[in-house]
DNA sequence: CCAACTCATAGCATCGACGCTATGGGCTGG
DNA sequence: CCAGCCCATAGCGTCGATGCTATGAGTTGG
């Protein structure tokens, strides 16, 4: 990745700010979902356009998201799920005990 | 519950209405994800100012979460996680096959 | 009966996520 | 070479989620 995007940039500063742990993870999060969704789109073979009218939001929303732009919110992301037929699953699960 | 709430009630109501699906599915997660924080909590004998600390928020904002009062971003449940030595586990799975 | 603690809301300010529209660059088929 | 589609951003306005502070009700212990 060379430079092209603004907060793209900025949000990898912050991530690699140190105490910004929380933040850190929530950007994480954002970005691998973004990426997540990105493949799921791509592999339905629909384009940005098609998801977000699917979706109800616009081409640059969903550009915006699969970037890691910002930080979803609940209610995005389950549309998005929605859209692609999938399930939106959130929860709090142990560290590293069982399941 | 007898009417004790606002957004409470309001909320219930938005849930009601037809076509309000992704919104009611937002809203019930937070519902749901409230509970399990409240759950969490107790089970470690905490007060909601507790956790708040341990979170980095005030009470305030743990009752209105725990109560469903909004629908949590990603950045304080992955602080309130944190703070209950949990892992936020956020991702999209198929509808019906294997999890 | 009072003090102290816990939880539920209200009210207010601020910030960030989203929605929309408009571009710009890259590719591809006519 | 132009038209058309895809994706990445920029700007701008709005709305909702949070944060804070201040109460009020319900409990409990002294």
């Amino acid at each position: 990745m060379t430079e092209r995007a603004d907060w793209a940039e900025l949000r990898q500063r912050r991530m690699a700010e140190p105490g910004a742990d929380e933040a850190y993870a929530a950007a994480r999060l954002a970005f691998e979902l973004g990426h997540a969704v990105r493949e799921l789109r791509e592999g339905l073979g629909w384009s940005q356009t098609q998801l977000a009218r699917a979706a109800g939001m616009t081409q640059s929303a969903v550009a915006r998201f699969e970037a890691g732009g910002t930080v979803p919110t609940l209610v995005v992301l389950e549309r998005l799920a929605r859209a692609l037929d999938m399930r939106l699953d959130v929860r709090f699960s142990p560290l590293a005990d069982a399941a």
